[in-house]
RNA sequence: GGCAGGUUGCCCGAGCGGCCAAUGGGAGCGGACUGUAAAUCCGCCGGUGUACACCUACGCAGGUUCGAAUCCUGCACCUGCCA
């Protein structure tokens, strides 16, 4: 795990090939068919024959979820252990990744009372409905922020749905799997933002913004996921006429540096993580230790 | 050369005599996070300081005024029209 731009994808092959293990994306837009140049996923004959999972499961205009992710992931998993081989999870989404590593359950949810609350969010606005919440479930409340309509919604959804009180907070750092370790690839901020401005450029003389129009013809805009996608949304926007390309590089630059840093936040507060040096020479050997440790 | 407009905090941009360290947005920094998570949301954001406060600030230099980012004069630079 690491930042967006930090490495993670090098040293994942070097591991994966040292371990003879497979490799599972844990990256929530990179599931996405045909999202390639934008989420700087891993072309095939790059992958050095190493079989890649969960990469291109999912249309554009299908919604991801950590739910389903959840399932997909341990599935995968499975089958690779059953093989006797060692699966390398690797990504930049950190909730996706809890959900597969540690005890995680999610209650369940259902199109027709998730709308309901979502209008009556509309309607009243996020504080107003965080007050009816404080009603039903002062404890869940006591745990969202009132502004944060979108966690508010999710809480009465679930009181409704399951009828008992909702858990605002993450579940204890405890693994699912005893034989996991987490690996985090370190890098300096103001290097990381040189690299991200670098790989945004890049991005673009690659024919990112062919890719999104691409997209577009496949239905982008309607997804619920896929279109809030870094850069994907900044670059609709220049097709749409709405914004300039220059604009636009300096928006996805910006918005991949905060990304990064969320990123950074949820890696840097989990105790688990063992960091090496994205720059580190014997960064291999030192990752390799620390599965060694098991 | 003439006429008109402009110069505000890291950037953009309001303010147009006191309630202004100065609305707002962006960036930056910090934080939250259980089914959209590359999402959603919160706080801080001139300096010192717990608070009260003090200091430095609205192109530069003067002036008017009890009091100026706001009015006047000169200078510098930018922009539009006339030459």
């Amino acid at each position: 795990m690491g930042a967006t731009a930090s490495g993670k994808t090098g040293l994942s092959l070097d591991l994966a090939e040292r371990l003879g293990g497979e490799i599972v994306n844990t990256d929530a837009m990179q599931l996405y068919v045909g999202m390639d140049i934008g989420t700087a996923k891993l072309p095939v004959a790059e992958r050095r024959g190493i079989p890649h999972h969960l990469l291109d499961v999912l249309s554009v205009t299908e919604t991801a979820t950590v739910a389903k992710f959840q399932t997909l992931a341990r599935t995968v998993i499975a089958q690779i252990r059953d093989r006797g081989r060692t699966p390398v999870l690797v990504g930049g989404s950190a909730l996706y990744t809890r959900a597969v590593l540690d005890h995680f359950e999610f209650p369940g949810t259902d199109v027709e009372v998730r709308g309901r609350w979502e209008a009556e969010l509309e309607r009243v606005g996020a504080v107003a409905l965080h007050g009816v919440l404080a009603e039903r479930d002062p404890e869940a409340a006591a745990g969202i922020i009132p502004e944060n309509g979108r966690r508010v919604v999710r809480a009465l959804e679930v009181i409704e749905l399951t009828g008992r009180e909702y858990s605002a907070s993450l579940p204890r750092l405890e693994y699912l799997d005893p034989r996991s370790v987490q690996i985090g690839v370190d890098i300096d901020r103001p290097e990381l933002d040189a690299r991200i401005e670098a790989r945004v450029d890049a991005m673009l003389a690659g024919g990112f913004i062919e890719e999104v129009r691409r997209l577009l013809e496949v239905g982008l805009a309607e997804g619920l996921t896929a279109r809030r996608a870094i850069g994907y949304r900044e670059l609709a926007a220049v097709i749409r006429g709405e914004s300039s390309a220059e604009a636009a590089r300096e928006a996805i630059q910006a918005a991949t540096r905060r990304f990064a840093r969320r990123q950074d936040g949820w890696f840097r507060k989990d105790p688990r993580v063992v960091w090496v040096r994205h720059d580190d020479p014997d960064r291999v050997e030192k990752a390799l230790a620390v599965v060694g440790g098991l």
